[in-house]
DNA sequence: TCCTTAATAAGAACTATTCTTATTAAAGTA
DNA sequence: TACTTTAATAAGAATAGTTCTTATTAAGGA
């Protein structure tokens, strides 16, 4: 059964309040929009893209404000950064386990879930070095769009 | 046998003069100096420390010069920029496949090698994405060090 | 409804990196 | 070895992404 989309969007709002006041902090609208923008994304976009679309409802909604809101989300766990070389920061609010695959020419990130069952299996000596907090992998490339480009 | 430390860094740098040669790029001092800094520190270093170290020795060298040296360094493949969150790029110029451990109290890059015979067993639709270039896992938790200090 | 203060908007400030331009030096050639 | 070409450099200005400062607003408890 596929759960819609705006269903999951509300769920994810109302866990992102019980977070706030949880962590005593207030439920702003910003906060929410922000929130939402990128839990509907699957782009994980960046501040500056954010920053556009919530400016179109929230026409007064400041640079700083998406910064500082994304850095509360990320304190929050409501959503997380996704490693990447580029200048630019971009986030990603689906927090079930998962890793990434990088276009190195178009620079977009694609998301990898493991098969049912399936386990990504750690270095043996990974923990010799400290409490693991969070395990990511990366795998950079040339994604299926960029190399129909290049075969033109 | 364990090699000696100056005896690898001169391989290096020899290599990255026949690097050099092959891609008819000039072999300068200063692109041997940051390269050298780069290959002799394993503490993964950004930009501005080793532009400290190299103006030691070459008191005139150009911060501009470290950036555009370490991205022709990276095209040569010569050293590669760890993933990480922070603002600042780190290098590092061992090019044996290994991942890194990154401490989120003291930022503290570790390497981790795998054992003979292991091997990163990649998710199984990974290549689904793409053209596989490069496969990077990034531990994050608090290293030892750390985790001393906070018993203290 | 009022009060407290966390959160915000606006824009200045900061930091890492890149660009511009005149100068230097690597390395091929005479 | 000196000469020539031009890639690479130094210096500092410029830029981009992000963070800070301060006055104002609004969340949420009283």
């Amino acid at each position: 059964m596929i759960k819609d989309k705006d269903v999951y969007l509300n769920e994810r709002v109302e866990q992102l309040k019980l977070a706030c006041q949880k962590q005593g902090m207030r439920v702003t609208q910003q906060r929410i929009e922000i929130f939402k923008e990128v839990a509907k994304s699957c782009a994980h976009p960046d501040a500056e893209t954010i920053y556009e679309s919530v400016k179109e409802r929230m026409p007064n909604v400041s640079v700083d404000t998406i910064y500082r809101t994304l850095a509360s989300l990320e304190e929050l766990n409501m959503i997380f950064r996704v490693d990447n070389q580029l200048p630019k920061a971009r986030f990603d609010a689906d927090m079930t386990p998962h890793h990434h695959f990088l276009c190195i020419k178009c620079n977009e990130v694609y998301d990898i879930f493991l098969e049912p069952g399936e386990e990504l299996v750690l270095p043996k000596n990974a923990e010799q070095y400290g409490t693991i907090k969070d395990v990511n992998l990366q795998i950079r490339g040339i994604c299926k769009k960029c190399l129909e480009k290049i075969e033109k």
